[in-house]
DNA sequence: CTATTTCACTAAACAGTGTTCAGTATATTT
DNA sequence: AAATATACTGAACACTGTTTAGTGAAATAG
């Protein structure tokens, strides 16, 4: 198990710096001097390594998230999954864009370790919702909608940004632009 | 400029089924019934076909909301800009990824002709939205910052749904859960 | 009408990719 | 000492984007 911890730590540094596409298998063994071949002893192929990485990467998200559990206040709640669902995107946009961007073989991922942290993470957040709905904080009582619209925002936010779509306004203003959205959608979020 | 035509439409019609990367220059050459340095005489490479698609997808997505222009009414008319975005993301699902998602060489893209269409597209927009709010339709003042949170719900509603991200909704729900949320989105502007 | 130049095109190569397989050298077990 | 298992690799296969030298036909010039 101490190889298969070595070939995902070079893989994702050099994805880090290169992207998915922009690193081969060849790289990777190249950076743990061993020979290509030596991979295949170990990963199945190259999306083996590429679904290694997306749990390691639900993980950090799960870890990222994890303060949230502990806010009482369902709203309070809401707005700081928010808050740090955003803030992780902006963090590691290379893992962002693993988990909820980049084209993989969406097929078979249900059965994936990954695919289970990331239901785990949508269902904390649909119960967020839902204990705002139960508390009246919103006049709508459409929990299933209300938690898909904000997790669009949120997610529109993060992937203009990180798949840079914003180069029509200035570098330095963008981040304080998303700050100002995000504020934005939980007032609007206020008289839902 | 015979030739070049033939190209595109193989290219596109190559990238609708396959994707991006999953079409090289020799099947397209392939299709064309040329050898592959034959495209090298018309375009400079496998990007600069990309750019000439991204011209084009630029082109269908104004057209698309050409009919947006004639609506007189502000406010009816951002709703229906917004209700046309996202039903070209929906229609063509490869051409929204060629603009918004694909990883492109974006520091050259400002030269690119299809960046023109695209910032004109969005001026179009931000004007609706200044003319939302000097028609005193918000409570709000700040054009920018509406205007970027609805995009952000809307581009996040199509790449959500585009890139399969919704794995966690049942298929034939899917469609209707987007309708859903748009009309939230549009009840949530009206108090913002 | 021949000679030259231009044009549209391609075969073949270069350096890269994911992947496979036969084979090697070392360590462990019998 | 012989047999087996382990860990690894060189070399190949079929693919990729791209370049270069060169072909054969058409257009132009003398």
């Amino acid at each position: 198990m101490e190889m298969r911890k070595r070939i995902l730590d070079a893989a994702l540094h050099l994805f880090r710096e290169r992207g998915y596409d922009g690193v081969s298998i060849r790289n990777i063994a190249e950076a743990i001097e061993y020979s290509p071949a030596t991979i295949y002893l170990y990963y199945k192929d190259k999306s083996e390594i590429f679904f290694a990485l997306q749990f390691e990467a639900a993980a950090v998200k799960r870890d990222h998230l994890l303060p949230v559990a502990g806010i009482e206040s369902p709203w309070e709640r809401l707005i700081e999954f928010g808050r740090r669902y955003i803030d992780f995107g902006m963090k590691h946009p290379d893992l962002y864009d693993l988990l909820f961007i980049t084209r993989t073989p969406m097929e078979s991922i249900e059965n994936q370790e990954c695919w289970k942290l990331g239901v785990a993470s949508h269902s904390f957040f649909v119960e967020t919702v839902q204990a705002c709905v139960d508390a009246r904080f919103f006049k709508s009582t459409d929990t299933e909608t209300i938690a898909y619209t904000l997790w669009c925002h949120a997610h529109g936010l993060v992937s203009l940004f990180i798949r840079e779509r914003m180069r029509m306004y200035p570098e330095e203003k963008r981040e304080a632009l998303a700050k100002k959205s995000f504020e934005m959608i939980v007032k609007m979020a206020e008289c839902l």
